[in-house]
DNA sequence: ACGATAATTCCTTATTCCGGAATTTAGTGT
DNA sequence: ACACTAAATTCCGGAATAAGGAATTATCGT
């Protein structure tokens, strides 16, 4: 979590905020004194936040009696922000009509850290949906939407998360080295979606588009899964490219990306996914493709 | 959320997640103003803890420009919360046993209020999957892991949160009176399970099981849910009944609710819920059946 | 463009939080 | 069972920080 510390910003909700990104981050219980090291504040201090968390069911206690965990009504307010917040709100509409149109399941996810979190998810009727729920988490090297979000973040910072990925095969396609990853994401920053080639799981693939925020940052996807049983044709990723694509570009401009409502290039683009990897290019955005910051925001 | 306020506790901490909880209730993004109306506080203090969480991504502004609402790092938090939370973690493994051996789809909830939240949820492989995720609510009085949780809460708090409840009938079954929802609970009580007989949708059904916190109060449940089109039977909901009351006692046992593994009395029972409402009684607490706190635990 | 309403900044006072040390509790090994 | 260790919890004076009023600026509606 971001530092700000601008005074005129009240500390003592910052450091209550660090402890809960501290439990966050360690994805576990933790004790007092664990608390502690990982924010470095004072024990007595970290002592009081806790317990006024605790009293308010912020967090609760942990299984080992004395480690603390988050709690019920984080849960709560949690659950509450999602269905809230604005991604969400105005994005849903428009995965209705991407489900509707495609008739498979639809996805919705923001990047955090590494990994991307899936918030909203609308199934199919068909049989095999893979059991993900929302909340859940996957590496972003492994996703049509990570790839998706990564293509187009900011280059430095997208470098620099790239960095830290620990690659696991998951399947025989999974991307794993961070060499392979980058020729990658610039054949998705030349096709505008990214692809998942049954990269995560034999028999599923996918195709993301990514969504900006007013920053012209890209910080979150929507995608289109099917399973290669149903769908045997690689020819699906093409068909489904175009609407997933203006999907995303539509939610991106109802974020308040600007005047995004004035590039109507969204419809009627036939990009080659047909064989291992595009080659037939459509700009998205063509600015300097690294380092855009702001554009067209 | 509950006012602590004891000394020995921060209270700018406990002034931020208020606003947080404001927001929460009114569902929506809020002003400065609104703010202060509701949160009692200083338009100085709630413009400086907004601004503190607005730095913190804990909020964004809203579409209106000048409002708050929910921001991206409470979304994240919230959802790895959801994930660590004690219920869940303790809770899975048993809902996959319950989910295999049923091979219909289970959904775990916990009360927030007058609603119940969806936490985890684990889908049969059939076709028609009511459109449910995670973070999604229903009002407890048309849902049966509702009107478990109700039926085995303490007495008072029940009684006050039937009075606040708006009944809508959902279908033609839709419980839509205190008093036959009061009733209703009765039986609950006496059959240790509530079903959902199409109260919420045609066609669909459900039974569910209360789960209890260490003060022996229910605060959560499991539930199964099937629809009519593939078991047409009532037969279905005493099938159930035994399997997700095990479940939900095996639940409630690791989650704190003390020395509950001494009591062998979960299987082989068969309660009626075959014709329009149970009548063989099969006590499952036997205590005082209203105000009980602590029991058992 | 103008007026009204709400948001934001500034400044002083008093409160609240910090942090060291003392005390209690829990957990571990013999 | 008992002592010993390590961590959690309480206490208190000093100092930073948040509160609150008033003044200023931005924003919205007409």
């Amino acid at each position: 979590m971001k530092q700000t510390s601008d005074r005129e910003s009240i500390k003592s909700v910052e450091k209550g905020f660090r402890l809960l990104a501290c439990l966050y981050q360690a994805n576990r219980p933790l004790a007092l004194e664990e608390f502690v090291t990982l924010s470095g504040y004072k024990k007595t201090s970290c002592f009081r936040l806790l317990k006024t968390m605790l009293g308010l069911e912020i967090l609760e206690r942990g299984p080992n009696s004395k480690t603390y965990q988050f709690g019920p009504q984080l849960v709560s307010i949690g659950l509450a922000a999602l269905k809230n917040m604005s991604l969400i709100k105005t994005a849903l509409p428009v995965l209705q009509a991407l489900r509707n149109e495609t008739h498979e399941t639809v996805n919705l996810s923001m990047r955090d850290g590494n990994e991307i979190v899936f918030v909203e998810r609308l199934m199919s009727n068909y049989i095999v949906n893979p059991n993900i729920n929302v909340g859940d988490r996957l590496p972003v090297y492994c996703a049509s939407m990570g790839k998706a979000i990564l293509a187009f973040m900011r280059a430095e910072h997208a470098e620099e998360l790239i960095g830290q990925l620990n690659f696991q095969a998951k399947t025989k396609r999974t991307i794993t080295t961070a060499a392979a990853l980058k020729k990658e994401l610039n054949e998705i920053r030349k096709n505008g979606v990214a692809i998942n080639d049954e990269e995560l799981e034999k028999g599923l693939r996918g195709v993301a588009a990514p969504i900006f925020n007013h920053t012209g940052e890209a910080f979150a996807a929507v995608n289109v899964v099917w399973t290669t049983a149903r769908h045997p044709s690689r020819k699906m990723f093409d068909r489904f490219t175009p609407t997933v694509v203006a999907a995303a570009e539509k939610i991106s401009a109802r974020m308040g990306c600007g005047s995004n409502t004035s590039s109507p290039r969204s419809s009627g683009c036939a990009v080659s996914w047909g064989k291992s990897s595009g080659r037939k290019t459509r700009r998205r955005r063509t600015e300097t493709d690294s380092g855009r910051r702001g554009a067209s925001c």
